[in-house]
DNA sequence: TTAGATCGTGTTACCGATAACATTAACATA
DNA sequence: TATGTTAATGTTATCGGTAACACGATCTAA
């Protein structure tokens, strides 16, 4: 591997000269300057951006931490983190925690060891707050990605979890539905818990009683097995339609439904936060919440640069998105007497 | 931050003697390695993986360059190359491409500095071979993914999609369509190619004329406009279906088709390549010759590995990854007289 | 003419680990 | 008892850059 030492020998100057050239600070003749980078492309010098990290204590590189990348919520957020992060100069690290504190804590101490300049974090709960604070106490700065931590003060870029999940019921509402199950994420983490708040502030809103039997729990990942729905479904009185917390849950739900012939929007409306990114375009489907996704990521690292950076305003920022509702063709008006 | 040093400090010992504790090396004696461990805890220490890079040469990194992120089939092929990096202890960067050759360029630089251990390359095209000739004349190893490049030779694992692209279009004439268009990829990549020849193999062996109007290389990206598939639709005998070469084609085909509206599968039948992977769960639509995304990543990342770690045997290795043609309802069979 | 400023470049130390070799003490063996 | 082993640890050099400071040569202004 050519070193810097190896253009110093042979453009006849010293390695600090060569240093000079690349990074095009200081003084430096235009003759020497020409001569030098005439070797590096003879010699197709590539400096070393490990060494250069070691003395400099920066390594241009970001961690994107996310539940999981084929969620297309985080797809794109992936992409707008990515775009920014280009622009900007960073490299991007990622990682998929699956929701797993366990999984979580192993990429904290790759983080850690890795001395990345910064972290985009989606936290998998409440309990990521030790792993924040470990973040903290190594004075390695972070944005919060769509979900809060109690007791975590931090730049973050969030949804209106309350709000859109209070729209899109009041929208299940206006159709017709009084049974509305919920399906939701796991409530150690935040968004879930404001979604369950907007949910019952729609209810409410409207006069309409809350039955603790249409909420259900189940976590935001794809659920396994039809069956876990078996309670909400065989009650005496089922819902009509659903609101699920996230698209993995919805898209489950959908094909759980299907396994079990109940048609949507006909015999279930189904409705959920996130979309599906290109999907959406493809066959419109699901009546859905949609997040700016991109601009979680993309803002996300532009909050972080800015922190790593010293630009930023000592106080935390906090960046929070709109929501969009989007209805489409899997809520339905209630047909009496079905 | 704390370095070995103060570790060795605290613990009157000399740094090679934390070195071995951390890296579980040499002979320490049980007392020592206990004292030393327990400071590490102590001072939350954690080595710093750069310096230690530095002076072994490897980075534990690898870099995942594919086209875009949120093309669902990379989606999944990332989280496949994730699993089996973070498994095998690597780290991922990645970088979209956008299959433009000059981004292309700008991660070759960046995989350059960065002293990646190896790379994961979907190529933008053929063109790449220059970029894929650096990384070969730097030493560093590499798996192509998805696609070839002529005059590259090199581990790769890659899908059959001549005969998926065949078998896609028999399935169309079975179904009794004789005017099939195809909407490609750039014919600079090899799968355009292979898809374009599994194509015309199905026409001759059902004999069936081929129209050179029917085939439009439009770019594996999604389409701006809706206007470009006009010269396939205002042709004094229009397909009957269109074979997307896919899935950002076939979703902007839809799209576009939608907007003309002409409706999917009465009026024109879709099928392409690659599924949609969470999508297709929510509401299978589009008739699919689907690739096991997940696999190209995962063993991509194995294969990759293997080199590096000296494991592989000396010949190149390729893998070809099968295709399975899935039927939904884009496809129907066609109407006599319309 | 001469001191001080400026320009262009070099020297040295250091970033935080590890490889290779050196050293010491305790132990084993003849 | 002398010598060779072995276990446990230390010393030194090095990975490939950059920061900080040093230095000589040329230029500028009094």
């Amino acid at each position: 591997m050519v070193t810097i030492y190896d253009i110093a020998k042979k453009a006849q100057v010293s390695a600090m000269t060569v240093s000079r050239v690349i990074n095009n600070s200081g003084r430096i003749s235009d003759q020497t300057k020409a001569k030098v980078k005439k070797i590096m492309e003879e010699l197709n010098y590539v400096p070393n951006s490990t060494a250069r990290s070691l003395v400099t204590q920066e390594t241009k590189m970001l961690t994107l931490l996310i539940t999981d990348i084929t969620n297309p919520f985080y797809t794109t957020l992936a992409r707008g983190a990515e775009d920014a992060a280009m622009q900007l100069g960073y490299k991007l690290l990622f990682g998929n925690s699956d929701e797993n504190l366990q999984k979580e804590k192993e990429y904290l101490d790759i983080i850690l060891s890795t001395r990345v300049d910064g972290v985009l974090f989606a936290p998998a709960g409440d309990a990521s707050v030790e792993h924040l604070n470990a973040l903290k106490r190594h004075s390695i700065p972070f944005v919060l990605l769509d979900r809060e931590v109690p007791g975590i003060e931090s730049d973050m870029v969030i949804g209106e979890s309350k709000e859109g999940a209070r729209q899109l019921v009041e929208h299940l509402i206006a159709l017709g539905h009084t049974r509305i199950a919920l399906v939701n994420g796991s409530n150690s983490i935040s968004t879930a818990r404001q979604r369950y708040a907007g949910y019952w502030e729609a209810l409410k809103l409207n006069d309409l009683p809350f039955d603790e039997n249409l909420v259900m729990e189940l976590g935001y990942k794809q659920l396994e097995d039809a069956s876990l729905l078996d309670p909400l479904l065989q009650l005496d009185r089922p819902p009509t339609a659903i609101f699920a917390a996230n698209n993995f849950l919805a898209a489950s739900i959908v094909g759980a439904l299907r396994s079990k012939q109940i048609r949507v929007p006909e015999q279930m409306s189904i409705a959920c936060f996130d979309d599906f990114g290109i999907l959406s375009q493809l066959n419109p489907f699901l009546t859905v919440v949609a997040q700016p996704a991109y601009q979680f990521g993309y803002l996300g690292v532009q909050l972080l640069v800015d922190r790593i950076q010293n630009k930023a305003a000592a106080d935390w920022r906090k960046i929070i998105l709109p929501t969009e509702l989007i209805c489409r063709e899997s809520t339905k008006p209630l047909l009496t007497n079905s």
